[in-house]
DNA sequence: CTTATATTCAATTATTTAATTGAATGCTTG
DNA sequence: CAAGCATTCAATTAAATAATTGAATATAAG
């Protein structure tokens, strides 16, 4: 190979590896899961992965640099957010491959569901036939801004902490369906064991708005 | 959040940064370049990406550790390979983020293809149509093993060493598309090159093999 | 203009990563 | 069994990365 592609080739992997050095980190990793939820601020997104706003902000910064996330002046504060749905698949493809080549996410993974007595894997892809056919209820149990942020067409917002009040409404003898963030994410879990225990048919769908997206399905933002 | 549910987190990303870290390295990513197209020993790797033996083994190390390939012995040799089509997806994603969110990665990109005469774009799409439905005559200017680990029907192996000589039995008065590696591979342009000077009609095809299979086409192994 | 709040920056220290070099290991051949 | 070849390992040195802490900056409110 002549000098001058060797140098091309140089120059353009030293460039690319910005991105891979972005996703080197648990930090940042979680930070753009949380992102992947909806804009946030950066005292939000501290509170959410434990970390000091100082740390948390020199992590966004390098995240930034890299070009997977934006930041917006809002007042006071700044609101970061995803660059991309590019961005959103590479994380997706990324915690797919871990998920599928690394035995320690399996192991891990695991053992956090059947702490939550939620290990048994129900037919994910039956359930979402269901969910596009209308047959079920879905709800949507994340903070109501994430709801906003974008939710699946259709899904009532019923945040976890609102279940026992708004429970009351939900027909008794149509099933359920509940989602959160994605399969390692708790909310639709406790939804699902609450809502079992009042006498309600729930099932937890496992994935969440970044996997519909990435299956290629439409998303709905504001209150519908 | 419980401890216990940020111990998880804690945990589940540490693991998933493996797979980060191992994309964080601007000649791990050369490698895993190179192994997309095809298996290859250690040392032809070395040569490819102009390291030492030792220090290109060092990163296989960590690349295989972090399972995204995986290697077998072959006698003194060792052949590394990609783990799977997965890994595959998670390079062209990276890649296509960074060519559309880096600057940089543009920059250097189009300096290269125009010190090539290459800078003009075709209308990829259509040509993929065309490849499709047989219209042309389809050239793989790789080297021979890379075609025989996997190529695109129908495509004809003339590695571009041996142009020159296979040139003749090139039927003259139908168009030819040629493609290699992918955009940044200099041998489609080289080649494209070549045949206009002769008087053949023949176009570059910037996609590879890998972005074949993004698309979800089969492709064939072996000889034919 | 001053104070409060949110955020970023800079310096320091500790840890991790990367390239080099020479030794060690595994397989093949004679 | 010894020599050759390919590959990996280990130690060393230098560079890069990460968390903490306190200072600096930007915006809003009184």
């Amino acid at each position: 190979m002549t000098s001058s592609n060797r140098q091309f080739k140089d120059s353009l992997y030293e460039q690319l590896a910005r991105i891979g050095k972005a996703l080197a980190s648990p930090i940042r990793l979680e930070l753009l899961d949380v992102l992947s939820q909806g804009p946030r601020t950066v005292e939000s997104i501290a509170n959410e992965v434990n970390q000091s706003v100082a740390n948390t902000s020199q992590h966004l910064q390098i995240l930034r640099s890299a070009r997977v996330i934006e930041s917006e002046r809002n007042g006071v504060n700044i609101i970061y957010r995803l660059a991309d749905q590019e961005v959103l698949g590479l994380c997706g493809v990324l915690r797919r491959v871990g998920e599928a080549r690394l035995l320690e996410v399996r192991q891990v993974t695991e053992a956090f569901l059947r702490e939550r007595g939620a290990l048994e894997r129900t037919d994910n892809e039956t359930l979402l036939e269901r969910v596009r056919r209308g047959e079920v209820t879905v709800l949507d149990v994340r903070p109501t801004d994430e709801f906003l942020a974008g939710h699946i067409p259709g899904a009532i917002s019923v945040p976890l902490s609102e279940l026992e009040q708004k429970m009351a409404d939900l027909p008794p003898d149509r099933e359920i369906v509940a989602y959160c963030r994605g399969p390692l994410c708790v909310m639709s879990i406790e939804a699902v064991n609450r809502l079992n225990e009042k006498g309600y048919q729930a099932t937890r769908w496992e994935e969440g708005v970044a996997d519909w997206v990435a299956r290629g399905f439409a998303i709905q933002t504001g209150a519908v």
